[in-house]
DNA sequence: ATGAAAGCGCTAACAC
DNA sequence: GTGTTAGCGCTTTCAT
């Protein structure tokens, strides 16, 4: 049987709740008692059940996830999938909310945040300083904070949860350089805006392969779609307007139909490489069709769950596994597509 | 609040001993008296709370992983990884053995669970009748049974958890045809040996790439190197004279070792295209050094989590996250790599 | 066939 | 500072 508080307490001579005062470090126990109870602890190999004492202290976790109301195919599969996990949480007492704020007018995150009480939240955003100011004024606070798919990392977040997409990029350009195999040409390198982090940090790794690996490759400068595809192909029609026929195009960002609209208009499809972010129901179909070569994916189920293990963890000040919510990158191809999700419970 | 089991008893009228007992489908409960239950259950949208209940219970888990004793990198790798999953686990009052048998002699696997009272295993063998009874008898005596890494498609197990090992060979296909760029030539491939479920099924989708997409490769008959370094140098070698010079080696098996080291030797170091599985200190060098051009690997923590999940989720008659035990073929070249995982706890 | 009451391991008032 | 005691939501004797 496993040692319980109440061995700690009979092996080290005092009551339960001077036990439970030193197990939750609360204020008000003589130094030398702290040690007498933690010697026993140590002694008798006590391990605390959390589930008696979350049933015990009735807590109930309030957790929010902040998204921008983009209507990305991303971005739902990214809504369905909090929704999902946070399904799996209720048995564990944990609430979650997805509040949505216009990309263009951050102002209202700061807003929708107000006068709440939480334990968590989970934040996806640009970087601008009253987004910073929010998620310093959240600690101050003690709310744990995560920022969600792109970082945020000269703010007070606790953790990020989202692939490392300097790796990303570096993961693209190789893609890249290898799949071309040799043929010299330009790139060209769309990006959602040049102000967003993670695709700075997409865009950075990307360039470094290819100045490393592949140096007959020419990375042209960046062209900002805005996640959308109507405002993509726009400007990738000019940029090769401008800079003449390209060997690949590298999608950092979401709004890849305008890619492929655009180099099938032009008669380009399939003999241009490409390669995009994120599996979507577009881009699966893309990659299917040959439009496409190649996705660097990230788990949405995952960002979800791992976000929620972080925050909880954060809350109950524990440490987390970091291999577990390490979010992996992972590299779609034609070939190794998973089989379609399926929504419904398993049989 | 969440409506408990006392909600139910007023709302049915009837007393705690009973709700409980039409909650556990225990006997003794008049039809009536348990559709009245149900009914109120229904009525005030009641969610059991697990953890309570495994309280109450004193339930304690009992799961155990067995695995061959061989001592390849992947294999120490895979025990760390349930440990460490393990230790996560005591304070879900889950306790972990494994139980390790020699390969060549299953039968000592199945003395190993004789007598053992548990209540899930997780089991890496190969496919012969002995484990297919084996996993039988546990079935019938209530145990829940996932296969591990290389699954028993016709034995009785619950859940395998493991990677689609068909994908996987078709992804390492695609990887050295388009690696390959279009150069025409044989390919090599290494199996453990062709008897093991998890390699026929590599071998199947490599060469069905191939034929489909890479029509300009051939790939060689299997050669068997039985996961190690020596005897896989031997076959290659022989494979080689007999064969002539190779495009390109898939090693779907361990012993990687020893087809970077005969290639070294033979002076072909970096000018065929290596394919390897999993992510080992080895293997990660060598993608560093260029001599393996990329891996599939399969994340060891995923592999032991996911089956303690599975296992649990089975014997609690949960049903489970399809999405969550999805194990990722995860693709890494030298761009990719994650960083050495530190094996201490975060800071 | 049903109910009352005593726990499971832990926390939190409230005493002393 | 420390101890007593009454729960948290659920299960489980033991009565009735």
């Amino acid at each position: 049987m496993r040692p319980t508080v109440n061995d700690i307490a009979r092996e080290a001579g005092v009551s339960l709740a001077t036990v439970d005062r030193v197990l939750n470090a609360r204020p008000g126990v003589r130094e030398k008692t702290i040690r007498a109870v933690n010697d026993a602890i140590a002694r008798i190999g006590y391990v605390r059940d959390v589930a008696a004492a979350n049933l015990a202290r009735q807590r109930v976790y309030r957790f929010v996830f902040a998204l921008p109301d983009a209507g990305s195919q991303f971005l739902l599969a990214l809504r369905a999938a909090i929704d999902e996990a946070a399904q799996g949480m209720i048995s564990e007492r944990s609430e979650v909310r997805i509040v949505t704020y216009p990309l263009r007018d951050p102002h209202v995150l700061v807003e929708a945040f107000a006068g709440r009480n939480l334990d968590g939240a989970a934040i996806m955003a640009p970087e601008t300083p009253e987004v910073r100011d929010l998620i310093l004024r959240l600690k101050e606070k003690g709310v744990a904070v995560a920022t969600l798919v792109s970082d945020q990392p000269h703010a007070a977040r606790d953790h990020f949860v989202g692939i490392d997409n300097l790796a990303a990029g570096r993961t693209a350009g190789v893609l890249m350089g290898r799949f071309l195999g040799g043929r010299p040409g330009k790139v060209a390198v769309v990006v959602s805006s040049i102000l967003a982090r993670d695709m700075v940090d997409r865009r950075l790794g990307f360039d470094a392969v290819l100045a490393e690996r592949f140096p007959e490759l020419e990375p042209l400068a960046s062209i900002e779609g805005h996640d959308d595809a109507e405002q993509t192909a726009r400007v990738l029609r000019a940029c090769l307007a401008e800079n003449g026929p390209v060997a690949g195009v590298y999608v950092a960002a979401a709004g890849t139909r305008g890619v492929t609209a655009t180099l099938e208009a032009m008669g380009l499809a399939g003999r241009v490489t490409v390669i995009a972010h994120d599996l979507t129901p577009h881009t699966r179909l893309a990659l299917e069709s040959g439009a496409i070569d190649a996705v660097i994916a990230q788990d949405v189920g995952h960002l979800a769950r791992s976000a929620l293990r972080v925050l909880r963890a954060r809350v109950d000040g524990r440490d987390i596994l970091p291999a577990q919510e390490r979010i992996r990158i992972e590299i779609m191809l034609r070939e190794n597509l998973p089989p379609v999700a399926d929504s419904g419970p398993s049989p």
